[in-house]
This record gives C-alpha cells, sequence and structure tokens, in this order.
DNA sequence: CATTCCCGCCACCGG
DNA sequence: CCGGTGGCGGGAATG
C-alpha cells in the first residue's frame, strides 16, 4: 500500500535533514509529520546507524530514476523513498534505536529505567516489538523487569557473568554433542540420497536437558523479585539457549536450522514438523537480529552442499571457560572491554566513533557515508555471493600501519581509523563499526560441516592446528606471514563441496582487489578441489584417508576439522590416489603453499574482541566473509599446516620446501602439550633471521616487506607465482607494493582458519609460548610490539605476521 | 521460488 | 475482569 507517496518523500526529505528527527517517520501515519523527538544524545547516533545501516544503504538501489550518477552522498541518502521500507522496521534498527537510548556500561549511580510504553511510543512502534527486544535482553541479564511496564537498565555490565553462565549451561546440556549428531544426521541424508543408511545413532545422546529454565544470574534474580514471574518461555529461554550453542560450539557459528532442531528440543528424528520448525526458525531470527544489535553475533552464510545456509556467527566477547574469581571476569573480559567499561557511558556509540571530528559533521560527512556505504555494498555481495571466492583486502592493514596517508583509498582503512579512535567496542553499535569488527580475523575461515565425519574421535587434531597459527607462506618475496589463529570462535571452515569448490573458486569476486589473488587460487585449486573433492569426500571418508596417509588418528569431528581434514583428504588422496592430471594439479597447488611458519596460537579464550577490534578494522568486513567463502584457499593451508604438525610426511609439502619456521618450533612444544604430540621435534632448522624478522615485523620495527632476505622459505613457487602474475595482471602500483599486497591476500586467503576444538585449559600453555616468542624481540615482557592493539595491524606489513590481537592482549594482562 | 521476518490476532496471566 | 505480555503463524517484502 502506498509504495511510493510524494508526500512520503516529501517528508523523509525533511526527515534527513533533521539531524534528530527520526529518518522513519511513521509511515503508517502520516499526520504526525515529523515528531520532534527530544532524541538529543542519541539523535546522532541514529543518524549514523541509518546512514550506516547496511539496510539503508542500499536501499533498493535507491531511485534509479533519479539517478545520482556520481556523488550522492547525502542526497543519494536523502531521498529514500522507501519509507514503508520494510527493513527499516526491522527489528534489528529497533534495537539499536533502543539500545541507543541506554549506556552500554550504565554507572551505578544512573538509574536507568525503562517504561515499555515510552519506549515504545518514542521509537514509534506497537509495543509488542518491545517486547521483542526486552525479552532477549532480559536473557542476557542486560534488563530486568521491575514491574508492569517497567524494566531495569544493567546493560552490558553483567555480559560477561550471564554468558559464562550459559556457556556452563550449554555445556551440561551437552549442546555440543547434540550439534554434532544433528549435523551428522543431515550429513547423512545428504550423502545418502536414499536416506536410510543404517544410521548409527539416530537417537540423539540424550539430552533431557529438557526445559531448563531461565537462567538467572546470582545478583540478579532477586531484582525482578516480586514481579518476576517465571516459568518464562519461550523468546527469553529460546534467546538463552541460543547464545549457547555459539558459546559451546567450536567454530562460533551456528546455523539457523541446527539452533532450530537444537531448540525445539526435540531430538526425536525427524519428526520435525515442518510448522513446528518454520516458526522456530521464525523466532530465531527474532532474536538474531537482537544479537545482531547488540554485537553480540553477526549473519554469515555456510556454504554447504546444496547452497548456503543461513547462520550466525559469534562475535561477541569470549568467555573464560574457568569462572575463577569475580574479578577475573571483569578484568578477563578483554582489555578494550574493560576499558570501555569506565569510559564514559553517555557519549557510547556514535560519537565515540569520530571522536576527532565534529561528530554530527564526521557523520553527516559525505565520504564518510560513502565508503560506509562501499564496504557494505561490498560486504553484501560477497556474502550474497553463493560462493564468493575470498576476497578481503588484507592490504589495508598494512597499508595503514605503512602509510597511513593511504588510507583514504581503503574504506576499511577508513573505518579502522576510526575505530581506532574510539574505543572499538563501544561503538559497536553503530553499524559502521560492525563492518569492521567482522573482519577482525585476517584468516579466511573454512566453513566446517561437520557431518561428514560423523566420526567419534575428538579431534584434537584440530585443536592442533588451531593452536598453531598457519602461516601461509608468502608468495615470492613476501615474508612469512603468521596468522593468528583465530580464536575459536572466529574462524571456520568451509565445506568442500564437489560442487562447490568449483563454483566457489571459480567464480570472481565481487571485489576488484582480490579477484586477482582468487583467481589464481581457484586456478590451482580448482582441479584438487573439485575433482577431488568431489569424488573424495562423496566416497569415503576424509578421516580414514587422512589416517592412512599418516594423519595422526585422532582427528576429531568437529566441523572445522572436517573441513581441514576434507581438504587435507583430498589434497592426499589427490597426490596420492590421483596421480594423474590431479597430481599435477595437486602439485601446483602444492606450489603454490610454498612454506609457512606456523605460530603457535594460543587459542585463548580470553582475547576480547577487543582486540580483535583492531585487526578489524584493519581488515574489512568483506574479509571474512570472503575467507568464508573461499575454502579452497583456506584449505590449503590448513593442510600445510596441520601437516607440519603432525608430522605428516609431506610429500605434499616436499616439493613446496615447508621449512619449519620458528614460529612452527615453537608451535611444537605447544602443539605436543596440548594433545598431540605428534610431531614437535620434526622442525628442521630455521633460520633464526626469519625468526627476528618475523618478530621485528611484527612488532612493527621492521616494514614487512622490508624483511625479504629472510624468509628462503618463500622462494619457490613456480605455479603459483606463474599463476599470480596472470590472474593479477591488470594494473598495479608500484611492483612492490603490489607484490606485497598479493601476498597478503594470498596470506589471508590461505590462513585457512583451523577449527578450534574446545580445549580450554591447554590453551594456557600455547599462550604462554606465543607471548614469549613475541616479546623477545620486544624485550622483556612490556608489549611493546603491538603495544596498542591499535597498531598491531598497522605494524604489519605485507610480509609481516599477524599477530593475534589476543595474544597481545592476553599478554599484557 | 526461497529467505527473512513484520504484523498483529488473541491466549494468558498477573494484579 | 482488565490490560499488559508475548506465543504464534500468515503472508508481505526481499533476495
Amino acid at each position: 500500500k502506498t509504495p511510493l507517496k510524494q508526500p512520503a518523500t516529501s517528508n523523509s526529505a525533511l526527515t534527513e535533514i533533521q539531524p534528530d528527527g527520526q529518518p522513519l517517520t511513521t509511515p503508517t501515519k502520516p499526520k504526525e509529520g515529523l515528531p520532534a523527538e527530544p532524541w538529543t544524545p542519541t539523535s546522532n547516533l541514529k543518524m549514523l546507524i541509518s546512514a550506516a545501516s547496511p539496510e539503508i544503504r542500499s536501499r533498493e538501489q535507491r531511485r534509479q530514476l533519479l539517478n545520482d550518477p556520481s556523488e550522492e552522498h547525502l542526497l543519494g541518502e536523502e531521498y529514500e523513498k522507501s519509507h514503508p521500507s520494510r527493513k527499516e522496521k526491522s527489528l534489528g534498527l529497533l534495537c539499536h534505536k533502543f539500545l541507543a537510548r541506554y549506556p552500554d556500561y550504565p554507572s551505578s549511580t544512573d538509574n536507568s529505567y525503562i517504561s515499555l510504553d515510552e519506549v515504545a511510543e518514542e521509537l514509534k512502534v506497537e509495543r509488542r516489538r518491545i517486547y521483542d527486544i526486552v525479552n532477549v535482553l532480559e536473557s542476557l541479564h542486560m534488563v530486568s523487569r521491575l514491574a508492569k511496564n517497567r524494566y531495569a537498565w544493567h546493560g552490558r555490565h553483567n555480559l560477561p557473568k550471564t554468558l559464562q553462565a550459559l556457556k556452563k549451561v550449554g555445556e551440561n546440556n551437552k549442546y555440543t554433542q547434540q550439534i554434532q549428531l544433528i549435523k551428522r544426521r543431515e550429513y547423512e541424508h545428504e550423502f545418502d540420497l536414499d536416506g536410510d543408511r543404517k544410521e548409527g545413532m539416530p537417537k540423539s545422546i540424550a539430552s533431557k536437558d529438557s526445559e531448563m529454565s531461565f537462567v538467572e544470574l546470582p545478583g540478579m534474580e532477586f531484582r525482578a523479585a516480586s514481579v518476576n514471574s517465571r516459568k518464562d518461555k519461550s523468546l527469553r529461554v529460546m534467546s538463552q539457549k541460543f547464545v549457547m550453542l555459539f558459546l559451546v560450539s567450536t567454530p562460533q557459528i551456528v546455523s539457523l536450522d541446527v539452533a532450530a532442531k537444537i531448540l525445539i528440543g526435540e531430538e526425536q528424528l525427524e519428526d520435525l514438523d515442518k510448522s513446528k520448525f518454520k516458526t522456530k526458525i521464525r523466532r530465531l531470527y527474532d532474536i538474531a537480529n537482537v544479537l545482531s544489535s547488540l554485537q553480540l553475533i553477526k549473519k554469515v552464510h555456510l556454504t554447504e552442499e546444496r547452497g548456503r545456509k543461513p547462520a550466525f556467527e559469534w562475535i561477541g566477547p569470549d568467555v573464560l571457560p574457568n569462572t575463577q574469581d569475580t574479578k577475573l571476569e571483569t578484568s578477563s573480559t578483554t582489555c578494550s572491554q574493560a576499558i570501555s567499561e569506565y569510559i564514559p557511558p553517555k557519549e557510547q556509540c556514535s560519537k565515540n566513533l569520530f571522536p576527532s571530528r565534529g561528530k554530527q559533521s564526521f557523520t553527516r560527512h559525505p565520504s564518510l557515508i560513502k565508503l560506509v556505504k562501499t564496504i557494505e555494498n561490498d560486504r553484501r555481495k560477497i556474502q550474497s555471493a553463493p560462493t564468493s571466492p575470498v576476497k578481503r583486502s588484507a592490504s589495508t592493514d598494512q597499508n595503514l600501519s605503512a602509510f597511513p596517508s593511504e588510507m583514504a583509498q581503503d574504506p576499511a582503512i577508513a573505518k579502522h581509523q576510526l575505530e581506532g579512535q574510539s574505543k572499538k567496542e563501544k561503538e559497536n553499535k553503530m553499524k559502521l563499526s560492525r563492518p569492521a569488527s567482522k573482519s577482525h580475523l585476517p584468516l579466511p575461515e573454512v566453513a566446517p560441516k561437520p557431518e561428514p565425519l560423523g566420526s567419534t574421535a575428538p579431534c584434537q587434531l584440530a585443536a592442533l592446528t588451531q593452536t598453531l597459527g598457519v602461516c601461509a607462506p608468502g608468495h615470492t618475496s613476501v615474508s612469512p606471514v603468521i596468522l593468528p589463529h583465530p580464536h575459536p570462535g572466529v574462524s571456520y571452515a568451509i565445506y568442500l563441496q564437489p560442487s562447490q569448490a568449483h563454483s566457489v573458486v571459480l567464480q570472481p569476486l565481487p571485489c576488484a582487489n582480490v579477484t586477482g589473488i582468487k583467481s589464481v587460487n581457484s586456478k590451482v585449486l580448482n582441479p584438487i578441489t573439485t575433482e577431488e573433492g568431489d569424488n573424495q569426500i562423496a566416497t569415503d571418508d576424509p578421516t580414514k584417508s587422512v589416517t592412512a596417509k599418516e594423519r595422526p588418528p585422532t582427528t576429531s569431528e568437529t566441523s572445522p576439522q572436517r573441513c581441514l581434514k576434507r581438504s587435507q583428504a583430498l589434497e592426499e588422496i589427490s597426490s596420492i590416489k590421483r596421480r594423474r592430471r590431479d597430481a599435477e594439479s595437486l602439485d601446483t597447488h602444492l606450489t603454490f603453499f610454498p612454506s609457512g611458519y606456523l605460530i603457535p596460537l594460543t587459542q585463548c579464550s580470553h582475547g576480547s574482541k577487543a582486540g580483535f577490534s583492531d585487526k578489524e578494522k584493519a581488515e574489512v568486513c568483506p574479509a571474512q566473509h570472503t575467507a568464508y567463502s573461499s575454502p579452497i584457499t583456506g584449505v590449503i593451508p590448513v593442510t600445510g599446516s596441520e601437516l607440519k604438525a603432525v608430522n605428516i610426511p609431506a610429500f605434499h609439502i616436499t616439493p613446496l620446501n615447508i621449512m619449519l619456521s620458528p614460529t612452527s618450533i615453537a608451535a611444537a612444544p605447544v602443539l605436543g602439550n596440548s594433545s598431540l604430540n605428534s610431531s614437535n621435534t620434526s622442525s628442521p632448522q630455521i633460520p633464526a633471521s626469519s625468526v627476528l624478522n618475523f618478530t621485528l615485523q611484527h612488532i612493527g620495527l621492521i616494514p614487512a616487506g622490508v624483511q625479504v632476505p629472510a624468509n628462503p622459505f618463500l622462494q619457490h613457487m613456480p605455479a603459483s607465482s606463474q599463476a599470480e602474475n596472470v590472474t593479477y595482471s591488470s594494473e598495479k602500483m608500484s611492483v612492490q607494493e603490489e607484490k606485497v599486497r598479493k601476498n597478503r591476500l594470498h596470506l589471508a586467503d590461505n590462513f585457512l582458519s583451523c577449527p578450534q576444538p574446545p580445549v580450554p585449559k591447554e590453551a594456557q600453555e600455547p599462550q604462554t609460548v606465543t607471548e614469549n616468542f613475541f616479546r623477545t624481540p620486544g624485550g622483556p615482557n612490556t608489549e611493546p610490539p603491538l603495544s596498542a592493539k591499535s597498531d598491531g595491524t598497522a605494524g604489519t606489513s605485507p610480509g609481516t605476521l599477524y599477530i593475534p590481537q589476543r595474544k597481545l592482549e592476553v599478554s599484557e594482562d
């Protein structure tokens, strides 16, 4: 109804102009015109949000009619025309607005109370919608019900505890297993089209968890006391369960359908009541939207066989496994967070984003907006692309550090800066910040689809792998890069599905920059992936193959791991079995990934996002997506790393001449400790110099590109280089830069994520190692290197390693 | 057509 | 019994 209305347009224009006025005037009721709400503090925020919000951004490509061939900036934005747009009424946006009203970390002094109808009125939405938001917030103990129409706002203060509690409960519920089971089941279905299959264990692990009711926090319950109603039903509980799923699963990614199945509680096989399932999904979307607004999760797409399926990735703070003292909790939560806590609550969001600039002006700054939009769009594209290849400009970070001036060019960078200035976490609210946050991981991730393996053994391998950072070898001149291991949640493996593989690889990236790389990768990978993947995967268990090869038996089946396995398996198989042409391709492939440094990444759970934030900034959001999308890339690196770690004989490796870098060495010990001891010693001698470079670069003392000499390893990669050249061609800036960039990209791409197994305690060791390693250069502990996280990224240069922010943080602590 | 998810009916329940 | 809550699912908007 009234899709386009002139009047509306006018209104909108006005609205836009108004600094605060809600950009969205009530569509339904034209009468009120623009209510000038007293949004003082938040108004700016809103604007920002609206501007930044992905939804709005593309918004229908805005009138094509109008054209605005060039610029746009404000103009483009201004006439949105679409008032009634559904997106503008989305729960996510509404939630943003809601959140903007309250400080993330309200000081005890300010008592913020929430009056539902008041809020509803102000936000101009039906009360019903507010309930949706409040209910999930309540599930996180960010608010508590005081009385009838009244809630108390606690902000994120309780978040750490709540998450911890939820995680604990989730573990008790054996959600991990349930997830596994469901995935396996799915997998089976897929594979055995016919269904049937004897099914090893159709019934789930009885988790009679049944409905656990609402998880309360120690300090909180009494609050609600009198008016509190028990028996909370769905949304609240559902929300908690949903969060639990993220907290317990290793790649902290949960697909909607899996979540729905688990939440339905029914595991009983397939009685998937279709309608029930649908309803559940609907609810999950509601919850997810709110959680997304809270920056706790973000939407991703798992590329799976048959297309992609919606899923969400946890991007919230890591929850420490062990509770220990309260103090710990608080502090542990990431330094940045802690810091943020103390930050003035008030301005939080938007303002912080652009501190240096006038906030308002900044907000409106056309270029900024544009950037945001662009980013968003890119991100979107990437995401949307079914099998989008990787793209992401790894270069971003480097550039930043190296050449600040260049920032302008890279949107990501710009963002980065912005964020950097402000406290990162805080601004999360803004959509702007969002993109940045996403990107934090430099490594591409692999989406895992655990199903295949069904097997059993828990995989420590994965853990190992994860633990170690895998380094993708740079190409040619590039110095070795170290990838920080993303933490558990961060990365995941992509499924390599046979079918997908092709597509993925082949498809060009939306992003120009990356494209080149991608294509290269694709070339190499394709052959293998495609064929092998299909055959292999379909046919046998990757695990088996792996094992045969020399893999440590223990591989587990975590989803990510599986991926790895698969990929590895593929590779191996291909190499061995399919020597024929495949072998060739393989070689190429191998070539492609010459050496890598393994760094032990600790999986420190503690890493806080804040740490990431830096990285995030550096990496544009798209990157992540990219990562996901490009399974291939990820696979390769992983393999290499794993191999090393495992001591796999690597014939594969051999050709490459992979050497163990210092990193690897460091890693070795870690590995041993962590779980499999397989190799440790195997590492060959590593040139000390490389290490130094590493460190130095890392620290930022040396420009990444510079360190060249050290890496002997990189030198070989004939095929790959060729590919690169070919693909890449096109224009280049300075050769060097380009190269670097490429490398980076490569690296990034390559870095696959290693899946992280849930290995709580062991992490410490690795961490320690890592820290020491890094510190060495710097000096005594202190965190000279990246010191502030902000620079970590910057410091990094092409060849440089990425240091995981977490580490830094950890070390700092 | 598939995915996302808004809208709002209407059952429930606390007061 | 009333009005606040919030389950629930149709079906519209989007992809």
